[in-house]
DNA sequence: CTGAAAGCGCTTACAG
DNA sequence: CTGAAAGCGCTTACAG
């Protein structure tokens, strides 16, 4: 049933149908009333291509996934959480599955060109990002999931990497650790960028100095964890403490620090960070893991918030968010070993 | 720009223009070569939302997650695949996500009324399950991820799971394994209850009974797989070999395992069903996994076309498929111990 | 092989 | 507070 039919089914005309419907306030309450009964009763909604077609909004936010679409655990939680805030609204969220950076940048281009999506939600930022250039000159609002440098202001919301990690290194620090390692993310990634520093700036204060061998990148897979945990280990002098960038690098380390005959929170000292997977808690490992952490999840709902007050309008510059990180001591970390 | 200036910039009508770009036949191959060369020159992209008024195609395949959009590891690795497919035919994705069985059917009511969607894939599906029932009367195209059962067909696309933990079950006793567990998912998904039927005939083909106390139910988290492989073990008569409904039931049977001071692979053998995810590989862990394995990706992938082609008028006869389980041998299984 | 024009189903300025 | 009508940007039967 179109506007046409239900219209004349309830005679009303199109226009005040259409009003009472999407909310308008100069239609008396009676009226609107027995339109939403009546639609709900018959079944009628409006249909949404036409909708949009006429009001010029693509009702739809769009994300572009790096990688074959091969978007891990975090990008589900945070993907969860922003579908359930977007939903409430009634918007849609469009994904996309690139290969190459110079395929997003055909994406954006795509997206801009057919009107597809209001805005895009760009994460895994770098330092200096080409895609916030890009976005800038087709005039496709955005926001990111992490910072970036740029000269104007843009929406953003991101995690104190640097804060998290400091508070780590010197916790590990306090325990008497001199010789504390790091399983850090992509070189280029603002977030492993600012986990760094704040991994240097702690080292300073305790007075400890910065061992290049005791710093590995990479990706936070299982197996990254556990190659870079053993070359930690095979090293003339080997850490007692080490800092894993996520929970499944953290599962990694975790294995190689035992094929290594040692225990996790006696012999070498572990933190991870954690996104909070609701299928892998840190208070079930053995021992319970000792984390730096901030909902991944909680993170989409809020960059789902923030992106439809941009499309209402509001400043960027009131669109800017850094996130706090918990540090939860359990039993995976312990004073240095003698 | 729009169709009407566009046409006008390259001298052309409406008409022929929109015919070249959507690969009718009946252009000029030379008028073709000279419009998508100008499109691509000028940026000219067709309004999506025009387009699909005018068509009436959606151009978007929908899928609803119960809980709150809290799909685990298994629904992003699917959606990986799914999104790669759909994208090259242009086609969107619309990610649902409700709370409750009563929400997802409202979701179904609503995406098929505001013609948002050409055609939704249904996951997880019961033995009976009503959204088969609901999606008909609705006239709402759809693709199950798994299987069910109905009077009339559908298309859908299921993994064996009977025959992948038979023959794991066998394996197991074939080592010599009377007392083997199952951790299996929820009980009313079909897919758990082929599991439960792979397991008993397998024990009865090898002469061995069913102990109720040995099988147990519950969501693919480390922490069920734990405190499922706990209660077994706390058992009068514990069990030698356990099989794990996921990788991640496995993480948290192991730690059990480890925890009551035995060994995987020499006092308890384990198998688990692995999707297949990229950032946690059971070769990687220690003992190395042995498994039943079927990739979740690909099968996403496979969905996606399947529900283009039917789309294209396939009959759903010709779209079912069931795929073989592979059975991966590594260290975490050994002969029961004397 | 190409074009003029109707139609897809909404929204919204304009008039009352 | 309500309605008649133009317009959003495409596609496609119909005519040539």
């Amino acid at each position: 049933m179109n506007l046409k039919e239900f219209a004349a089914r309830i005679g009303l005309s199109q226009t005040t149908v259409s009003r009472a419907m999407s909310g308008y306030p100069e239609v008396r309450p009676e009226t609107r009333a027995r339109v939403l009964e009546a639609a709900e009763r018959l079944g009628y909604r409006p249909n949404i291509s036409a909708q949009r077609l006429a009001t010029g909004r693509a009702g739809a936010i769009g994300i572009v996934f790096r990688g074959g679409g091969r978007f891990g655990p975090h990008s589900s939680e945070f993907m969860g959480g922003l579908s359930t805030r977007l939903q409430k609204d009634g918007i849609d969220i469009l994904l996309s599955t690139v290969e190459t950076e110079d395929d997003e940048a055909a994406a954006y281009r795509r997206l801009a060109a057919s009107k597809r999506v209001d805005a895009v939600i760009v994460h895994t930022p770098a330092c200096t990002d080409d895609r916030i250039v890009l976005l800038r000159a087709l005039g496709l609002p955005f926001i990111l999931h992490g910072r970036s440098e740029a000269k104007k202001p843009f929406a953003y919301l991101d995690i104190d990497n640097f804060g998290a990690i400091e508070t780590a290194t010197r916790y590990l620090a306090g325990l008497g650790h001199r010789r504390i390692a790091l399983i850090n993310g992509d070189t280029a990634s603002t977030y492993a960028r600012d986990r760094d520093d704040g991994f240097r700036a702690a080292l300073e204060v305790c007075g400890l100095s910065l061992d290049a061998a005791l710093t590995g990148h990479g990706e936070f897979t299982d197996e990254t964890g556990f190659r870079l945990m053993q070359a930690f280990l095979a090293l003339p002098a080997p850490p007692t403490a080490v800092i894993a960038g996520s929970m499944m690098s953290a599962l990694g380390a975790m294995r190689a620090i035992r094929i290594a005959g040692l225990t996790v929170g006696r012999d070498v000292s572990l933190i991870a960070h954690d996104d909070v997977f609701p299928y892998l808690s840190p208070d079930n490992l053995m021992p319970a893991l000792t984390t730096t952490q901030s909902p991944i999840r909680a993170a989409g709902e809020r960059i789902g918030d923030m992106v439809l007050r941009m499309l209402q309008g509001e400043a960027v510059e009131t669109l800017q968010e850094v996130w706090p990180v918990e540090f939860i001591v359990r039993g995976s970390t312990g004073p240095a070993p003698a």
